[in-house]
DNA sequence: GATGAATGAGGCTTCATTCAT
DNA sequence: CATGAATGAAGCCTCATTCAT
């Protein structure tokens, strides 16, 4: 999607951009970020982010692609080891926690996934999403598949709605710790990691009780 | 929150300015909206909005509280006649389906609910939600301690996640229908109202396999 | 066309308006014209300028307006007194010569002229024609039919066809002697007074052979 | 006028950078026409632009002439065959009618001359005026002389201004048709071919009267 | 209590031209 | 001779809020 200037860009160029792109739009939300402000930051001109990108939608799901890819990436290792063979609803909250840990520890990922969800703008929102899904199916789909291949999920157990409800909590996992208003009951915004495990904890037994095997 | 001279207005003068506000805000969510727009679909001086809210968040939020009311005492009723006590599961399949109903029947209540959970303004989204959550609250927590009393939700369930989940997916389901991209596996926006009644029962099962008696 | 605000504006601020666009859009034309300048020039917010008008078309469109109306009123006092009864083409003459005379001595009207006769941009040039030309025509239309009316044009003589002649070498007549290269024959722009009203003296006995009596 | 560069081109380079210009320049005029959009469809490089041509006005005469030279080409060829030594005047009808034709027919030379007649900034109008206006004299000049010569146009009559007359009303009967709101009396641009005839029938007469032989 | 004119910073985007490779 | 990345000024327009009337 961006134009093919900005894969022959000098990478340390390159850098400032994404860098500059990433707090913006984190800090901000898509509508309320200011190119001027990128472009300053970044040390560019403002023109040139035309040259990179047809225009800051296509910006923005470009930086939104380029967070879910790693998001993506450090998920598949860091769920990899689990015993998800033998104790695939202890490896789901063993996930979630290592899912937590992950946006407690790398606010601007946090930051553009809440601007990525959060966003109210229609075109920018379809955008940003179709670059954004697939990384979260990517890693879901072949672990729900796992989980009924192991037996511990029911064989006519509802794929497609355990997928929706998680593409659904996930973001608001990552999210809630550290935007406030956003949970009220639980109030993970004000719960330090153990009282969110427990949240974890309760929230794979919800799991485990509507699909797995009894 | 209004200030002292919003309650003493002329009635019908309140309603255009509610009206246009209803509109604007539903129709390019909070950051986008604009208060131009709203004084001249008003008739009303620019200058008076500020003579009846602090702010344009002020603003919002009462429109926003205004807008959960209405929809608080739609369902309220809606639900009131349902079999709780002899077919809870079933109720909840009949009233997420009047849920449906209602936002598809009511754009501008829809569209603030929308404006209302995809804001990313912090302030704002706080504000907003703070007005709105107790609504919600107000008929689901009573409810659920129905289910509990009448034996059908089992004594041991943990009720705060109940809650919790449903404050997550009741906005969902009243905006996925009609916003694109916000549901990319079950497409809601893309199915007639009979497809969508079959997500709900699946989600009521869910739901009662996860917090149900046996 | 202006907003009711434009009305209802201090008249020296809006005096200052008329004059720093009148100054900008007659240097520059439509499209090159910058609002922001004009603004600086009027000292007023450039946001001002949009509570007047809808936008640059119709700043421009009004100024249009406005200039039209001077020389229309002009050159409807400078031609009353002439003996159009008895000698109309000599009449004629000595009306192009007014002409001529005026736009040398208000350079503002005739640099706005030019930029309304040289528009490129569609939009722009419909809008400022249509509210140029009734001016035009104005004066044209009873001026021919007097002609006939009192037997020098020939009773059978096409006036649709004498006005569009009018209306296409009138401007011409205006803008060509101070602007370099528009008519490369006589070379208007580089000759004095004196040498312009050969070009009129000979332009009317074109106009007299064409459409006059015998 | 171009760099000694454009005439060593290969041949096929040179011809999609001509397309492309002439493509822009016609669409929207000089001032708003974009280099950067020429390069892309031309598939050259930016830079290679100014490699050519020592600027955008520079670019933009050679193109003008390029055009007026191909029509001065075509008409010479549609004329040469019509009867001016027997019927001067119903030639000259004949004349615009092809005239017409062709612009109607070839709607980027058409749009070229809108672009060129209706330029606003002095600089670029001047260059493309005078790359220009050789072509139209080219033809008109020994067309009114052969008039003459054949005893159809009076001896005495000024060619001077039949010429100068040309040269206004020629780029008018060339756009008028095509571009809105240029011509408010005849409204050329809401005609079929066969009205617009009698348009040019009575032109042809004007200039009878005006400049033929009793 | 109502008005609405004024503000001016800031929004995104486009452009002709340069110059190092 | 060709390339195309970089520039940065300038473009039009919008907005929430203030304040004198």
């Amino acid at each position: 999607m961006p134009k093919p200037t900005w894969d022959r860009l000098h990478p340390e160029r390159r850098d400032r951009i994404i860098a500059a792109g990433r707090a913006e739009f984190g800090a901000h939300g898509f509508s309320r970020a200011s190119l001027n402000t990128i472009a300053r930051e970044a040390k560019v001109a403002k023109g040139s982010l035309f040259q990179y990108f047809g225009d800051k939608v296509e910006f923005f799901a470009h930086l939104a692609d380029l967070s879910a890819t790693i998001v993506e990436d450090h998920m598949a290792k860091a769920i990899a080891p689990l015993p998800w063979d033998t104790d695939f609803f202890g490896s789901l909250t063993e996930a979630l926690c290592q899912w937590d840990i992950f946006f407690a520890e790398n606010p601007e990922d946090r930051a553009l996934t809440a601007a990525i969800n959060l966003e109210g703008d229609d075109q920018a929102r379809m955008a940003v999403r179709q670059a954004v899904n697939p990384h979260y199916l990517a890693v879901l789909i072949p672990l729900i598949g796992h989980g009924q291949g192991s037996g511990q999920i029911r064989a006519d157990a509802d794929l497609e709605m355990a997928a929706a409800m998680f593409l659904l909590i996930l973001p608001h996992f990552a999210i809630a710790p550290h935007v406030p208003g956003l949970d009220p009951i639980f109030g993970l915004d004000q719960r330090d990691f153990e009282a969110r495990k427990q949240v974890y904890i309760k929230f794979s037994e919800v799991f485990r009780l509507s699909f797995g095997t009894v």
